[in-house]
DNA sequence: AGTCGAGCGCGCA
DNA sequence: TGCGCGCTCGACT
């Protein structure tokens, strides 16, 4: 199990309407590599099982996008499953955040 | 408060 | 083999 694919396990985990930051999931994974979360979403093999477009930066932000997917659509999916977002940013993203269990 | 740079793990050239 | 990236944080201005 190498780390991408626990990066890419762990954002599956996600629930439907919440969102997790990258910092999160690198914490869970005990490392400092946040850009590597990142990157490993991008080369995902399983897109499909990764909902990558609940997985935002710490501050709200929406980040990039999602391998093929572009920010709009990650707007959209975002609003879809009930999560405010303004411009690119979430509106209550405090309230949705979800954390992974320790 | 805003900007800059460093650091991590993996993929691609 | 080496550099960069879909980030984050600390330090300096």
């Amino acid at each position: 199990m190498g780390f991408n694919e626990e990066v890419l396990r762990l954002a599956g985990k996600i629930p439907k309407g919440k969102v997790t930051t990258y910092k999160e999931i690198a914490k869970k994974l005990k490392t400092k590599a946040y850009r590597a979360v990142g990157n490993a979403l991008n080369a995902n093999k399983q897109p499909v099982i990764i909902p990558c477009h609940r997985v935002v930066k710490s501050d709200g932000s929406l980040g990039g996008y999602c391998g093929v997917m572009n920010s709009k659509k990650k707007k959209f999916l975002l609003e879809k499953e009930g999560i405010k977002v303004k411009g690119n940013k979430i509106a209550d993203f405090s309230k949705k955040r979800f954390r992974f269990k320790k």
